[in-house]
DNA sequence: CACATGACTATCC
DNA sequence: TGGATAGCCATGT
């Protein structure tokens, strides 16, 4: 499986009020932070892909998101009900492992 | 085929 | 503790 791909499945299957980071994704795919933060910008799978719940390792939302700006990813993943922590995701509402690994 | 770029991460000052 | 710089890997030109 094509990273681009790899990453695409994890990312959809992050639960509903839970978020992940580039990082973990990156390890799952057996990659960079880099390449995943590239793939998502490239473009979401038909919006099928939720890459708001996309953050970086800091906890803090990504930068230069594609849905209309950070804040517009923020308000949506508190309605999804991520907890937030002034401008960072609350810790706990983290996937430690989504779904099942690639290989 | 080689160079440049990028939603990142980690280290140094 | 916080900001800036370097390093990395895949994709695109």
């Amino acid at each position: 499986m094509n990273t681009q791909e790899c990453v695409y499945s994890h990312v959809r299957k992050i639960p509903k009020g839970k978020v992940t980071t580039y990082k973990a994704l990156a390890l799952l795919c057996d990659t960079s932070p880099r390449v995943v933060g590239k793939i998502l910008h490239h473009n979401p799978n038909g919006s099928k892909t939720p890459c708001h719940r996309v953050v970086r390792s800091d906890c803090t939302i990504a930068s230069g998101y594609a849905f209309g700006g950070p804040g517009i990813q923020r308000e949506m993943l508190e309605k999804e009900g991520v907890k937030f922590e002034k401008n960072k995701v609350a810790t706990h509402s983290f996937t430690s492992a989504i779904g099942s690994s690639v290989k």
